[in-house]
RNA sequence: UGCCUCGUGGUGUAAUUGGCAACACGUCUGACUCUGGAUCAGAAGAGUUCAGGUUCGAGCCCUGACGAGGCAGCCA
């Protein structure tokens, strides 16, 4: 099921991967990388990256490089570096040895810095941000050129050796690429190659105080690793032009050039009812409208994760939701479906009860268990079975009795007959109400001859239902989660309101739940499917005598669906 | 009024490189069932943004519109 897209039709970047194969390219060599910035925790969006560089890298027999991209001090930290790892690990991915730092490449990106300076296509501009910026142009109308783009190439040398020493405060020049300010494409007006930032780097601590570009990095970092296929995102389209251009002077060596790593976009992942941009998880993450990265809501690798969510499930989602170039967003259900289909074959079945109405079987004996035999999951015999206990007084869940049942309501009522699960058939006959005229409890009788579920005399009951002995449940507390946002878009906002006025209020209900005694012992994690209600994993906030369980996500259920069509 | 990219059922992704559009999710039927789950069978739903052109034949090629997204960080 996962991520073998065999005999499925090839999306475009493996198409370029099979044809440069053929002609032979890299020799036939595929190395990709996964360049995570180390400023946030991954979502379900770099997801799909991962998937789609190490499973081209699988593929196509290569290799992935994990390369952490910290060109800029101020906002990363090792805290990302290490969710990140462990993120990508658990989806599945291996990088072996090849773990590698743009700032392990700091001292040959300087020295390459000085070749270019020499070559006369790089210059220190003493220009502040906003004089850079405002000479820059708009995309209609061409920039203008720096008073000090003509300097000497000892001067711009001397300048920016003395930049990097130390000798400048922050923001007072930058060392620019000589290029073009007219360009119709921004990205080639002189752009920035290295700013002064007299910051602490979570690895190479104060040696620098030059922190190189995104632009002026990343291709060279391809190339210094051997870079076949260099992946990424649709919005850096319009950089490749001066990812090449860096190439294209810091290489002269045509052998070199013939096979020399080249970029290539695909668009990235967006989903309905959440958002994806890292600066806005944040937000939700510093603001406290979460429970920090890893809370179930959150479409992080993190969230997911505590959520119940699979990494084979999740490697299945990037492996239907295609590679292209077509901006898209995806249902949230395809997820939902993704997580339902990998859980339904795995998952132990268990009877829970998260809205309880008490039931007492006036026919059954006080004070006698029985324990009756229960499939741990229908789908995997190899599963076994196990034993529920069964008493006098036992809850079922109160949606499945209603008083003046309508016409396709098939559980329940008065005088009808169910089957609880495993158990008996079961007759209810009487409605117990308090003073406010709520339904407390039910008084039932059971058909002893029924035991184990069988109809004795060959009787059908419309519904089966599933329960819990009072005496014998554990209590849990419940955590029913549902979609972070309720704007399909949650950046659709009104004047004056913005994405987290669409936060959904209901996204989290915390209830008491009621669980067979199996329960007892699972750990951290763990995934059940509480019957006819959902999946459930065990949250890692639980403790020996407090479980607590997280809904990864329901059931279908075809009765909600009728009857939110009625009204 | 610049440059780049992209327009195929509700949503995604295909279409052997020109042969009357397929798959998945979703939706709707029905069967089966000790989960209104799962499973199985079936159906509806696009004529490919539009307009021209080339061709026996165009989603694929050409031209022109229109629409969407990206680009003006010393972020990545």
């Amino acid at each position: 099921m996962s991520n073998g897209n065999e005999g499925r039709n090839l999306h475009f970047i493996e198409e370029i991967v099979e044809e440069d194969i053929r002609t032979g390219k890299h020799g036939g060599r595929i190395l990709t990388r996964f360049p995570p910035e180390p400023n946030g925790y991954l979502h379900i969006g770099h997801a799909k990256s991962i998937c789609l560089n190490f499973g081209l890298a699988k593929k196509y027999n290569g290799k992935c490089n994990l390369r952490f991209d910290d060109t800029n001090p101020v906002t990363e930290d090792v805290e990302y570096v290490d969710s990140i790892k462990e993120d990508i690990r658990w989806l599945g991915f291996d990088w072996e040895d090849r773990e590698f730092f743009a700032s392990d490449y700091f001292q040959q990106l300087f020295d390459w810095a000085i070749l270019l300076i020499k070559k006369g296509v790089a210059y220190v501009d003493d220009c502040s941000a906003d004089e850079v910026s405002a000479s820059r142009g708009t995309p209609t109308r061409p920039g203008k050129e720096s008073p000090f783009r003509n300097r000497s190439v000892e001067e711009n040398l001397d300048l920016f050796i003395r930049m990097s020493k130390g000798e400048f405060p922050d923001g007072t020049k930058v060392l620019r690429a000589k290029i073009d300010m007219a360009s119709p494409n921004m990205h080639m007006r002189d752009p920035v190659m290295y700013r002064i930032k007299h910051a602490h780097h979570h690895r190479t601590g104060d040696k620098w105080c030059i922190y190189p570009m995104y632009d002026y990095a990343h291709g060279q970092c391809d190339f210094i690793e051997n870079i076949t296929h260099s992946v990424c995102t649709l919005e850096f389209e319009v950089h490749k032009p001066l990812y090449d251009w860096f190439l294209d002077n810091i290489i002269d060596d045509p052998g070199v050039n013939k096979s020399r790593t080249r970029q290539y976009e695909f668009a990235r992942l967006n989903l309905n009812y959440t958002v994806m941009s890292k600066r806005m998880l944040l937000k939700l993450v510093k603001e406290n409208y979460v429970n920090g990265w890893d809370d179930p809501r959150m479409p992080t690798i993190s969230g997911l994760r505590r959520r119940g969510y699979t990494s084979g499930s999740i490697r299945d989602f990037a492996d239907r939701v295609g590679v292209a170039k077509r901006e898209n967003i995806i249902d949230i259900g395809l997820l939902e479906f993704c997580i339902r289909e990998d859980l339904n074959k795995k998952a132990q079945r268990l009877m829970a009860v998260i809205n309880p109405l008490k039931v007492v079987i006036e026919n059954y004996p006080e004070g006698v268990t029985e324990e009756l035999e229960a499939v741990n999951n229908p789908e995997d015999e190899s599963m076994g079975t196990r034993k529920v206990p069964f008493s006098r007084v036992i809850y079922i869940e109160k949606d499945d009795f209603m008083e003046e049942p309508p016409k396709k309501f098939f559980r329940l009522s008065p005088g009808s007959e169910v089957r609880l699960r495993y158990a008996y058939f079961m007759k209810c006959t009487d409605v117990v109400k308090n003073g406010a005229g709520e339904i407390t409890e039910l008084r039932c009788t059971y058909d002893p001859e029924s035991k184990g579920g069988k109809s004795p005399d060959g009787r059908k009951v419309k519904s089966t239902i599933h329960w819990v002995s009072a005496e014998h449940a554990i209590e849990a507390e419940v955590r029913l989660y549902d979609r972070l946002f309720v704007k399909e878009n949650p950046y659709e906002a009104e004047e004056g309101k913005t994405f987290v006025d669409n936060l959904n209020p209901d996204s989290l209900k915390t209830v008491t739940g009621y669980i067979e005694p199996f329960a007892k012992g699972s750990k951290p994690l763990d995934k059940f499917q509480f019957e006819r209600i959902g999946y459930f994993c065990l949250d890692p906030d639980s403790s020996g005598n407090k479980l607590i369980f997280n809904r990864t996500v329901t059931l279908k259920d075809s009765w909600a669906k009728i009857t939110s069509k009625e009204c």
